[in-house]
RNA sequence: GGCAACGUAGCUCAGUCGGUUAGAGCACCGCAUUCAUAAUGCGGGUGUCGGCGGUUCGAGUCCGCCCGUUGCUACCA
């Protein structure tokens, strides 16, 4: 190892509105292993996170409770802090959103964003709760799904036939939380112009902070076009007050991540280091973001162009893991799948078997990974069981009996096996330096399938039989509770506190990377074994899963998509004015005034008219245009209007559109198509 | 519908630049062994490498189409 490096590695904030389960558990302990493994090899390694503790399903849920939203995130970070202590999760620090330190570097950002001229103000109209006086997110207007009317469906999509729509398009809406019609209303709100900042975001995703897979779904977002984000909520609302903007918060999203920095600050002033070090914008520091591919989005793009335009340094890499799934499937309360870390703990499982499973598993792409509950049990009793702890229980006992628990001294070149365990140190380090701790795993369980055949070889059990040999028995033995120590201090990251047990049992200080290089002395003296790692039963499995099951009161419950850690989605893109441009650009668009000469209902389609558009040319155009939901065909045929004649043709599902026809709409309503004042004829450009 | 990823043994997964007869662990069967909480060792594979076609002397690997799974995104032209 050269220099020790200076590292800064944070998990996403799990949201404060819910129990950790087996789905976020996969990126605390792919997250939580890396640390370690930073930590193990030498180098200065900070591991900080929170609780994302605001937006308006806090708020509703404390309310609910009969509790304040600060008693609410006070009580769900004792119950985070409680699973992820379970399960071996070390942070450096855990703090909470709601903070100062989060608050502060909050309006920091945000003034110096409005500096430059990237914060706009700009009046939406948004769906609003009369009796409870508040606006309402998507996810809070429930309705009947316009396509296939299932009644009490979300804002968004519905769950029962996968339509999406916008709420405006729910048939009889209603609040989710007072159960009043929601009415439109008018707000002010503050934009994040991130479409300015898409020169410096497309340089930054080329320059290695992604994995390829996520730097090719920036391409997509990039070519989708960025619009402004909405950084900003009305009152009443939990977070943060605007402090230019009396009655305005800054949206969830917003604090979320600023959160990482927020408790990094808090750890800095109770270890006396120094933030700046880490934050500005020259930083030597490392900074990594493990992230599920949920909030990429968030992570890729909204943040670095807040850091950069804020003065602040950006993320060295983002992380990003797939979702979890659970025997194939997505994880579901029905099944039983949808499984609490506290429930696993409760059930007396231990948190290292599933810390080994997923790091199994893990590989350091986005593919999703899969928690096959039979798999589980196979793969960590041979594995764990079978392989790595047999290997001490099948020679402690002799050295225990036979030479009061002391140890030879075994020279490095005494055994090829030593030699061979030792050197796989590196190859070892660069998989979980690279995050696939997979392959660390298969090469470490080879090694440990070595140790075993090598055990089997000499055949302690007959040597502790025959006169005279003691001494080869002693020697076979150390040999063997040497490799086990190697095979330990390679699988420390993973299985923490099984490493410890044996820290214990072979009577060691605490093992780092570097301690492979050397071997046990001569007269080392171990303790009795006691078993480290029991099997587990399937029985167990069945019972976790019976556990999980839902009772009749949370069977109502939806089940979250996912492993979504944000209740709240990004609200619907609200577009802005668009930038200026000259006359010459307007030129480029030829409008033309047209004839509706036929217009028609598509089969199958649910938004769209077929219209047959006369321009004076010689052959009519066909265009399909959605705007079934306000217009009649018959009452379209004959009237004039106008198209985009010159816009590329486009392959739709029911055939090829060859224009499109002109028309307002919004929130508020429509689509109401543009008709020209009497007079116009078919074929007349529009300028 | 569009885009992307994936599809290899019963299960979980490797498979480099295209190169012999396609691999590992587990499961399963047989034998051996008994130090180890039934752990260990040896032996045992007839896999349409999702399907069809193409490129090539040669394809699990490269290209096209199709099917399936998952994710994102969609009736906006």
């Amino acid at each position: 190892m050269n220099q020790p490096r200076k590292i800064l590695v944070t998990s996403a904030l799990p949201y404060a509105n819910g129990p950790i389960h087996l789905g976020h558990l996969v990126e605390y302990i792919q997250t939580d292993i890396w640390v370690r493994f930073q930590k193990m090899r030498g180098h200065a390694c900070h591991y900080v996170c929170a609780d994302d503790t605001h937006g308006t399903p806090i708020m509703l849920r404390a309310e609910q409770e009969g509790i304040t939203p600060e008693e609410l995130i006070s009580r769900v970070k004792g119950e985070h802090e409680r699973d992820f202590k379970g399960f071996h999760i070390e942070f450096d620090n855990y703090y909470s959103t709601h903070s100062e330190e989060t608050r502060q570097l909050a309006e920091t950002i945000y003034a110096r964003l409005k500096t430059r001229g990237l914060i706009e103000s700009r009046t939406i109209e948004q769906y609003y709760d009369p009796v409870k006086a508040m606006f309402l997110p998507d996810r809070f207007i429930k309705g009947e799904c316009p396509r296939c009317h299932a009644k009490d469906q979300y804002g968004d999509s519905c769950e029962v036939c996968g339509a999406s729509y916008s709420p405006t398009d729910l048939i009889n809406p209603y609040s989710a939380v007072s159960g009043a019609r929601p009415v439109r209303k008018e707000s002010v709100h503050y934009f994040f112009k991130l479409g300015k900042c898409e020169e410096f975001l497309k340089d930054w995703t080329r320059g290695g902070a992604l994995q390829d897979e996520a730097a090719n779904k920036m391409a997509e977002w990039f070519e989708a076009g960025l619009n402004d984000w909405d950084i900003s909520r009305d009152a009443p609302y939990f977070g943060f007050e605007i402090s230019d903007a009396p009655g305005k918060f800054f949206y969830v999203w917003l604090d979320a991540p600023i959160g990482y920095m927020g408790s990094f600050k808090n750890l800095c002033d109770k270890l006396g280091l120094n933030f700046d070090d880490y934050w500005k914008q020259d930083s030597e520091a490392e900074l990594y973001h493990f992230i599920g591919k949920d909030i990429l989005y968030f992570h890729a793009l909204f943040w670095p162009a807040m850091l950069e335009h804020s003065d602040f340094r950006t993320p060295t890499k983002i992380f990003a893991h797939g979702f979890l799934t659970v025997n194939g499937e997505k994880m579901s309360k029905s099944r039983g799948t949808f499984i609490t870390a506290e429930s696993y703990l409760q059930q007396g499982l231990n948190p290292e078997w599933l810390r080994y499973y997923y790091a199994c598993k893990l590989n350091g792409s986005m593919e999703d990974i899969d928690l096959n509950l039979e798999d589980f049990v196979l793969r960590v009793n041979s594995d764990l069981v079978g392989k790595y702890v047999n290997i001490a229980s099948r020679t402690a006992g002799f050295v225990s009996k036979k030479f009061g628990g002391s140890l030879r001294a075994i020279e490095e070149m005494e055994h090829d096996l030593v030699a061979t365990l030792q050197n796989a140190s590196d190859e070892v380090s660069a998989y979980y330096e690279n995050r696939d701790y997979g392959r660390a795993l298969r090469k470490i369980m080879e090694l440990a399938d070595e140790v075993n055949y090598y055990v089997n070889d000499e055949k302690p059990w007959e040597l502790a039989k025959q006169e005279g040999e003691t001494a080869h028995l002693h020697r076979v033995c150390s040999i063997t509770l040497n490799l086990f120590r190697l095979l330990t201090i390679y699988l420390k990251p993973v299985v923490p506190g099984l490493a410890k047990q044996v820290e214990a049992f072979l009577n060691l200080p605490s093992l780092a990377f570097a301690d492979a290089k050397t071997l046990l002395p001569e007269g080392h003296r171990i303790n009795a074994y006691q078993h480290l790692l029991t099997r587990i039963d399937p029985k167990q499995i069945e019972t976790l899963v019976e556990a999980n099951k839902p009772t009749l009161q949370a069977a109502a419950q939806p089940e979250p998509h996912s492993e979504q850690r944000h209740a709240e989605h990004q609200q619907h893109t609200i577009h802005p004015v668009a930038d200026t441009i000259s006359i010459d650009d307007f030129a480029k668009i030829d409008l033309r005034v047209a004839r509706i000469v036929k217009a028609e209902h598509v089969q199958g389609a649910d938004k769209l008219l077929k219209l047959t558009l006369d321009i004076g040319e010689a052959r009519p155009r066909t265009v399909f245009a959605g705007i079934k939901s306000a217009y009649d065909p018959a009452q379209l045929e004959g009237k004039l209007t106008v198209m985009v004649a010159n816009l590329a043709p486009r392959k739709m599902k029911f055939g090829l559109s060859e224009g499109m026809v002109l028309a307002a709409s919004d929130e508020r309503g429509g689509p109401f198509v543009m008709f020209p004042d009497e007079g116009a004829q078919p074929g007349m450009r529009v300028k």
